[in-house]
DNA sequence: CTGGGGCCCT
DNA sequence: AGGGCCC
């Protein structure tokens, strides 16, 4: 969500004229200057990447919950602020992140919910980027309600499959009337735009939200385009009109990884827009940010950005945090900071994992400036402690980090004076999985002490190694099945074949629960037995078998279980029964049901999501460009985001999808395999080292994380 | 009358 | 341990 500040949209102002001044090329050849000196072994082709991101979404979930909220203006509440609001409320004049005084004073019948507690939002979060992630396992978040997808190696297949070039864009394009444009100029992207229609569709079906998305050939880009129409559409961005989309971005502040420092930082260069930096000589910005963060600067303001789509896997950390006007006793402290960790054990538990790391967070109060000064101390947590928070003596475990937690306030603040404190946040950060935990303070790894063969084994996996309470919580996702029909609304061509992705018996595509809304239903877990001696000597052939008795069996299990995972989904919706009424929203499983290979076309119904083809913001327009600067990223392989070697996207894009969750966790050095917010990616805690070589050959490190590499 | 989370880099 | 970025 941006800052108050930033919400002046001014876009249409200024994107005509964006193509003015032809900026210098030198800038535009980063890119491309990188991927020639590759060898050309794999077609060279540009990337289709998708964004989404969810309408209002706190206030969404909230209105999941309570249907009724749906026909009032509502606002979600944390504290003194309302952090989003639903669109009735803005229309009204409400906006993100306003004080609750100036939102009452808008709108003095906005009904207030309160958010504070973000365990709803979080859990729902989660079931989208597991339901996009069932399609394709190239998903990365961004918050909790935005997701990346880097679809090129599902557009390939599809693109060898079908000759059918006779089809039209889905949703808005970018500068167009959509209607008007041809789908054959631009095959990929269309199809992509195709499977981003149907992706939404499946979010909303399934899961009862709507959102909006983008499809474009890079992660900004997509992230840019995705917002030109909102709610609930969806808009694509040609490479003629890439010059289009970043010229309009008058606020440097409104490119994502310019924030708020770097921002000050080019003002006082005398830099306030976007055509400021074009033109600004690359040497300059040199002095003020270093070599590589002035050239990525400068490729993000011409809209480059190959940084690739990192799967997110599992969180690093956890946090909990409360903020109040006045702390100043002891008392209340200990108290707080036990409600905090009653809570985080208790998530943490359900992730599965054990946290070496507890830290604890103040903000002292001041007058001026309250938002600046955070102090934190961190310690490892003892073995024997960690050990209760993932066995589940809540209580116990609570009881043995308070006095940890103590000491770590104790040494920020002396007690026998007088102290104010505005903020308590308590986080569990280098998180392990119980084999690699168990196996001592090392990771598994460390028991092949000359292993090139943890490659293959993954050793760094964290999911739950065994089929305990923890799995079964954490491995299933819940989604939720409208009892609606499950009728093929369209006769698109392309979605037929759809239903050849993601698709894979072993993970067992979404599983229709009907029933009681608030029935648990159990997962029916397929264990992998690879306890088998055959199976042992073929899958850990590089291992001394020696070394591999003396391992406890859970962790045999883990090694064993990688590239053959069975593990079914399981379904049901807590609180999620309320599907949206609409009647156009039907739920095909086309993508994914493998009893519906023999799709049902259903003649005369459109699958559309309501996008009012509105012409505001210009966005409709065509401007095509004369000179440009903005060259289309040529020569971006996936292989350069996401896969190791020249691993062909579209080979990629046909193993099984458990397989291609294995091998990108292998590459990641992490396991997400299981699908929730547990046992999603490894410990890197300790792989700091690994894990960083891997950012930075894929050059996804760095300042601009978010976008730009280096 | 400015939340409550996350991520990575230095 | 802090800083900057994202939502
Ligand atoms: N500084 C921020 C920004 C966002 N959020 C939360 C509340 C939002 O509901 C959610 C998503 O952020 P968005 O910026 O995407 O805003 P919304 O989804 O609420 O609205 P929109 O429909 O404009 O995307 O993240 C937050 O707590 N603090
Ligand atoms: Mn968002
Ligand atoms: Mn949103």
């Amino acid at each position: 969500m941006e800052k108050s500040e930033d919400q002046t949209d001014e876009d249409e102002t200024e994107w005509e004229s964006s193509f003015a001044d032809p900026v210098p090329f030198e800038a535009s050849g980063a890119v491309s200057g990188q991927n020639l000196s590759k060898t050309p072994t794999v077609a060279p082709t540009s990337r289709v990447i998708l964004h989404f991101d969810l309408d209002c979404f706190y206030a969404q979930v909230e209105m999941i919950r309570n249907p009724a909220l749906r026909e009032v203006p509502l606002g979600i509440q944390q504290k003194y602020i309302v952090v989003t609001c639903n669109y009735v409320a803005r229309q009204m004049g409400v906006t993100k992140l306003m004080s609750v005084v100036n939102a009452k004073e808008k709108c003095p019948q906005l009904v207030l919910v309160k958010g504070e507690d973000l365990t709803h939002y979080r859990e729902m979060s989660y079931k989208v980027t597991d339901l996009l992630m069932s399609y394709c396992p190239l998903v990365e978040r961004l918050g909790f309600d935005e997701n990346f997808m880097d679809i090129t190696g599902m557009i390939e297949k599809r693109l060898a499959e079908t000759s059918d070039c006779d089809f039209s864009f889905k949703g808005h394009v970018y500068g167009h009337v959509s209607a008007g444009v041809k789908a054959s100029d631009h095959p990929r992207l269309a199809l992509g735009s195709h499977i981003a229609a149907e992706l939404r569709e499946a979010i909303q079906c399934k899961l009862g939200l709507t959102g909006c998305a983008g499809i474009a050939t890079n992660k900004l880009l997509a992230k840019l385009v995705s917002g030109t129409f909102k709610p609930n559409q969806q808009t694509s961005l040609l490479p003629e009109n890439i010059g289009d989309i970043v010229g309009c971005l008058n606020s440097l502040r409104k490119v994502p990884g310019v924030g708020h420092q770097t921002a000050k930082k080019l003002q006082a260069l005398g830099l306030a827009t976007v055509k400021d930096l074009q033109h600004f000589p690359v040497n300059n910005l040199v002095k003020e940010f270093g070599g590589p963060t002035a050239q990525r600067l400068k490729s993000l303001v011409l809209g480059v950005d190959d940084s690739p789509v990192t799967p997110t896997g599992a969180p690093q950390s956890l946090s909990d945090e409360d903020s109040f006007k006045k702390m100043s006793s002891m008392k209340e402290v200990l108290e707080k900071i036990q409600e905090l960790l009653r809570s985080l054990v208790d998530r943490m538990q359900k992730d599965g994992r054990q946290p070496q790391t507890l830290r604890l967070t103040i903000r002292r109060y001041t007058a001026t400036n309250k938002w600046f000064n955070r102090e934190s101390r961190q310690a490892p947590i003892p073995n024997h402690i960690a050990q209760k928070i993932a066995s589940g003596c809540k209580d116990d475990a609570v009881a043995q980090l308070g006095p940890l937690a103590m000491k770590l306030f104790h040494k920020m603040v002396d007690g026998s004076t007088s102290f104010h404190l505005t903020l308590i946040n308590v986080c569990f950060s280098n998180l392990q999985s119980r084999a690699a935990a168990s196996s001592g303070k090392a990771s598994i790894t460390s028991f092949f002490t000359h292993s090139n063969a943890t490659q293959a084994l993954s050793t760094q996996r964290q999911e739950p190694s065994s089929h305990s309470t923890n799995l079964q919580l954490s491995a299933c996702s819940t989604i939720t099945q409208p009892a609606s029909q499950k009728t093929f609304t369209t006769k698109d061509p392309f979605y037929s074949d759809l239903s050849l992705y993601g698709f894979s018996r072993k993970q067992s595509p979404l599983v229709a629960v009907e029933g009681s809304p608030h029935q648990k239903i159990a997962c029916s877990t397929v264990t992998h037995d690879g306890t088998d001696t055959t199976v042992t000597e073929q899958l850990l052939s590089n291992v001394d078998p020696e070394v591999f008795k003396l391992l406890p069996k859970e962790i045999q299990m883990e090694l064993l279980s990688s590239p053959s995972t069975d593990y079914a989904t399981l379904v049901s919706p807590p609180e999620l029964i309320n599907v949206p009424h609409t009647t156009e929203s039907k739920c095909t499983e086309s993508l994914k049901d493998v009893d519906h290979f023999n799709v049902v076309h259903k003649e005369g119904e459109q699958l559309e999501c309501s996008e009012k083809e509105s012409s505001h913001r210009m966005a409709e327009t065509s401007s095509s460009s004369g000179n440009n600067v903005f060259q289309e990223e040529i020569l971006v392989q996936s292989s350069d985001c996401a896969f190791p070697g020249n691993v062909d996207p579209k080979v990629f894009s046909e193993l099984p999808l458990d397989i291609q969750q294995e091998l990108i966790s292998e590459w990641k050095q992490k396991k997400p395999v299981f699908k929730s917010p547990s046992s999603r990616k490894p410990a890197k805690g300790m792989m700091s080292k690994d894990r960083k070589a891997v950012a930075k050959n894929r050059q996804a490190n760095s300042l601009l994380k978010y976008f730009k590499p280096g």
